[in-house]
DNA sequence: CCGAGTCCTTAAGCCGTTCTTAAGCTTCGC
DNA sequence: GCGAAGCTTAAGAACGGCTTAAGGACTCGG
């Protein structure tokens, strides 16, 4: 079948992949391991229809990323798909090369943003060499500091609380009991400068669009 | 062209579409009008790579949703076009319904990450980052000032009772055996005006419809 | 293997803000 | 004028965030 190809494809990828292969097993196997980063939907599943095991997905609230594959003729299933909350589909035959591509990007979007270079509020964030330059300078940051400026910079211009940062850089298994996190937004406005990270009380931090540049239409300045 | 029947269409739906042919138009009106919803782009554009456009909006930290359209065997453009940070693409030719389907999509999806902002009356909440504002004005607010004005503001020209506000910014559980909701408002009338609030004798708080206007004088029947 | 340096976590104290409470005052309707 | 409802004020407590510093883990060069 076409699945083991698209399997093998995958994992040549380095992704971990877990086949089954109908409907029913589907719902058993994403009920029993919350952790899956994506689904592969092949439309033509036997015992249950592939668009209900979608919708009642969406309806317990996943919002994990679905990708629809259907026959080239079942224009009316897609259409009907990306309504009910797919995020992409995928008409058969397909290239293998373009599977890819499309997981990766949908991967990307569903991590808020794996681009690269980040740049906004004055940061331009470089994931590859893990350089920081900030209003043109460039400065030099630990990789716990990086990977914060990086936590804010996905949700640009949305505060992040504190639960939530030490959630991003100490993932699941090791939770911290402390307030590095505090710790580490004091040295980078050190290096940074004052306003450079933002705090709402009782909410978290945030990195505001406008840095001190903003000239061209700040009309108040606090 | 086909771009006509796609404007067409996309009227047909309701939407609002600006139509430019080439890549350097495209910059300008997107350079030009910040508020854009989504862009279609045809990668088949001349004077300025489809592609290069796209590149230059993510690079200037533009977030907005970008659906590529490309001819059926340019593969690896869409694969590039996805890994430059498009949202979606289709393949020419590709059937209107189809069209407008991923374009419901997008938004939806974009629309997710929105911004809950509640206005009304002269008021402005941003419940993500705890902002407010009144008649235009930027005001400071405490969290517990927050949650009243968001409360308020939830049943638009209704009154509201001490008695629901503190149920309201309490919880069920621990109840509250003071006047402090009257504090909140008249902490809040000093920041935001006398009118910001109304007091209904013997029924509550509320926020009325129109701020500006004295509606004084509107006499007569109640 | 040692020492210097960096990075990270933890803990403790400080400080300003915000919240609650309580008491006295004003306004309203009768 | 009286009581009830609402307003104002101020003080203390509680809270959240900031700062600082100590100590441990790790890296790197000798």
């Amino acid at each position: 079948m076409i699945g083991a190809g698209v399997r093998a494809a995958l994992r040549q990828d380095g992704y971990v992949v877990d086949w089954v292969q109908d409907g029913a097993a589907a719902e058993a196997a994403l009920a029993a391991e919350p952790a899956f980063a994506l689904v592969l939907l092949d439309l033509g599943l036997p015992k249950k229809d592939g668009l209900s095991l979608l919708e009642g997905l969406r309806r317990r609230g996943k919002r994990i990323p679905v990708l629809i594959i259907t026959a080239r003729d079942a224009v009316a299933d897609r259409v009907r798909g990306l309504d009910l909350g797919a995020d992409d589909y995928l008409v058969k035959p397909f290239e293998l090369d373009e599977l890819s591509a499309r997981i990766r990007a949908l991967l990307r979007r569903h991590a808020g943003r794996a681009e690269p270079v980040i740049e906004f509020g004055g940061f331009r964030l470089d994931s590859t060499t893990r350089k920081v330059s900030y209003l043109g300078r460039e400065v030099n940051v630990s990789g716990r500091e990086f990977s914060l400026l990086a936590a804010l910079l996905e949700r640009p211009g949305r505060p992040l609380s504190r639960a939530q940062l030490e959630e991003r850089l100490y993932g699941w298994g090791e939770e911290v009991a402390s307030n590095s996190v505090e710790v580490h937004v004091h040295n980078l406005r050190r290096k940074l400068g004052e306003r450079a990270i933002r705090t709402v009380r009782g909410a978290g931090y945030v990195i505001d669009e406008a840095p001190a540049e903003a000239c061209r239409s700040a009309a108040s300045s606090s």
